[in-house]
DNA sequence: CGCCTCTTTGAGCTCAATCAAGGTGTGTGG
DNA sequence: CCACACACCTTGATTGAGCTCAAAGAGGCG
């Protein structure tokens, strides 16, 4: 339990403090495509994810799920909606590959979180950045695909700790196409290119970014 | 001053206690298009709105303005990231129309807000619901323009407290264009199409919706 | 071994972007 | 006070990026 440690968010906290935030803590493993949170449902709970990786989706107005977040390792799920009073799950949760997440009953909130104000400024902070990422997002709605794409991957492998050039998380193209608001066939026929011109790999769904600068210069060009 | 006593954020709040989180509070008086924050500037002071509107926006890949949020009276800016040690301004503010705006230094905001949980948690809800009308954005990436143009001009107006059917903000085509990622044409296109059919009315950039009803059955009507 | 998910490729079509041109109202400097 | 620039609105014609539809191969799983 001391992997919790390692976050940014409890940075300055002590094991002892951390086993007393996570009072009542339940540790749920999860499989591939399991559902954790539901959409609409009675928020009892929140959580961090400890490995692997959780989708977070709504439906669209044609019934398919539109994925608006991917949570991974540090990432805190639902702890801003804690403070509201009967709070509702505004988004459904999804495991992205075997995953595993700290689940915190709401209470503890209330009663230990809440006025540890450091620690809900480092939750502002997460927050902050899921914002800043949704709004870069929407600067590239004018933008070609492939810029939406390279965007994507690049803000991916950047929340991840290690500079490695693999995404830590399996990801389908439809997954690719459901974030983005475009069509399976036109994120294929993009990445395909790049896997012709060696620009990514994949093996299995995990991507691999092999030439990062060729993937930046595809935001910008305008050329093929 | 006591208009502040109205806000929503500040429920439960006594006259007194409100003048002591506004000291050193200055009243900025906005002209038409005046630039009030500068994207990528050191943020030293936050503010609320308290008439007219703001719209924030971040550069696109072509230089063009992306605007990501219209914040009207009672909206608080740039209040979440206070709490970070050097925080810079991460889109740029302007005034829509005449508007009056007051500023409060960032360390007031270290020194008496922060303390104040119900405070803090009140301005979380205000990012929680910004989060969420960006996701709704985001759900809408494959619906028709004009079901983006509809959801916009009913998330403006709910926003606003009373329900008046008329826009509480002077907005050009090219601002909606702007917002959605469109064309400015297309928007008119569109939209000239619903005053032709006494949807909507436009007088002066006041845009007044007529028939609601019609508004919503545009979001997910198939046909024209 | 049939079913399901994921990937791939091709063909055709459509929505909205772009380009072009013109109209109106407003502010501004000569 | 006029003319000129500028911001905004409008309409039409053309074009293209990406969507839809269709068909098929490749694992993986019960």
């Amino acid at each position: 339990m001391s992997e919790l440690l390692n976050f940014k968010v409890f940075e300055g906290y002590s094991a002892d403090q951390l086993l007393d935030l996570c009072t009542s803590g339940e540790i749920i493993v999860s499989k591939h495509k399991q559902l954790l949170y539901q959409m609409g449902q009675k928020a009892d709970s929140f959580g961090i994810v400890l490995s692997g990786a959780y989708k977070l989706s709504r439906p669209n107005p044609n019934g398919e799920d539109t994925i608006v977040h991917f949570s991974t390792p540090g990432d805190i799920i639902a702890a801003f909606i804690m403070a509201q009073p009967s709070p509702i799950y505004p988004v459904s949760s999804y495991a992205m590959g075997p995953s595993r997440f700290l689940k915190i009953p709401r209470e503890v909130f209330l009663q230990k979180w809440k006025s540890q104000t450091d620690l809900i400024f480092k939750i502002q902070g997460l927050l902050s950045t899921r914002i800043g990422s949704l709004q870069t997002q929407k600067t590239l709605l004018k933008a070609p695909l492939s810029a939406k794409i390279a965007f994507l991957l690049i803000d991916i492998l950047n929340k991840y700790e290690g500079d490695e050039s693999t995404l830590p998380l399996p990801l389908t193209r439809k997954e690719i196409a459901d974030s983005l608001g475009a069509s399976v066939e036109s994120v294929i026929r993009i990445m395909s290119d790049w896997s012709k011109k060696g620009i990514i790999e994949t093996q299995d769904q995990q991507i691999k970014v092999l030439k990062l600068d060729k993937i930046i210069e595809e935001m910008s060009a305008t050329s093929s």
